[in-house]
DNA sequence: TTTATTTATCGTAATATTGCAATATAATAA
DNA sequence: TTATTATATTGCAATATTACGATAAATAAA
């Protein structure tokens, strides 16, 4: 086959990849790195701080904004992009939750 | 191309890609909730638990043992898999550092 | 030794991802 | 209107991932 059987899964485990999914690229989790660095939200010169061409940046920003971990506001010809703080609040609260789960549990 | 230009960004960046990477299937976190959600540490009754053959199953915990999420140890036939809580906490410290930076910061 | 039992590996088909050149789109400036 | 600037989309080649049947490997039990 080669499909990911997500159907078989629940929602909230395809929720979580999904989100896991749009880091498991260093050039996405490089994005992210970059737009927490900049003070105020950056646009397009994410071209500029990557050695990627404009067309995979526009790709994987589309992968992170899909994904709710960025969003972007036009200003002008630009586009303003920043990190959605609900959705890394998820996650970190996702393992937050493993590990409590992991103190009272041992291996 | 279809690569990824991996040695193109920082060890950083690259070794968070690869954790999320072996998260980014609702598979793999199926299996890391099982993991967290039976008292003792389990081992291949996953197999009855998710709706996937048994050669797909031992390559999802190879992903995830191979990227540090879970360890396995031999019991007679059977290997005993449970949740490295050392990565856990690496990923949860990483998202804490984010939602800090994300306080002084807006959007 | 022979037989179960459990897990890993191999081979292969179907599909997804990555990257970029070329091009399109959209908004501003001249 | 005609550039100019910034970003998105298309098309395609190279590679990676997913899934599973068949089979191998390793240990325990008979």
């Amino acid at each position: 086959m080669g499909v990911s059987k997500t159907e078989s899964f629940s929602d909230f485990h395809n929720q979580m990849a999904v989100l896991f999914k749009a880091l498991s690229h260093p050039a996405r989790v490089a994005i992210v790195d970059y737009l927490l660095q900049v003070d105020s939200c950056i646009c397009g010169d994410i071209v500029n701080e990557l050695p990627l061409a404009q067309p995979t940046i526009s790709q994987h920003l589309k992968a992170l904004k899909s994904a709710n971990i960025i969003q972007g506001t036009i200003e002008g010809t630009a586009i303003c992009y920043c990190i959605n703080p609900q959705t890394i609040s998820a996650i970190e609260h996702y393992f937050g939750q493993i590990s409590q789960k992991l103190q009272t549990k041992c291996c």
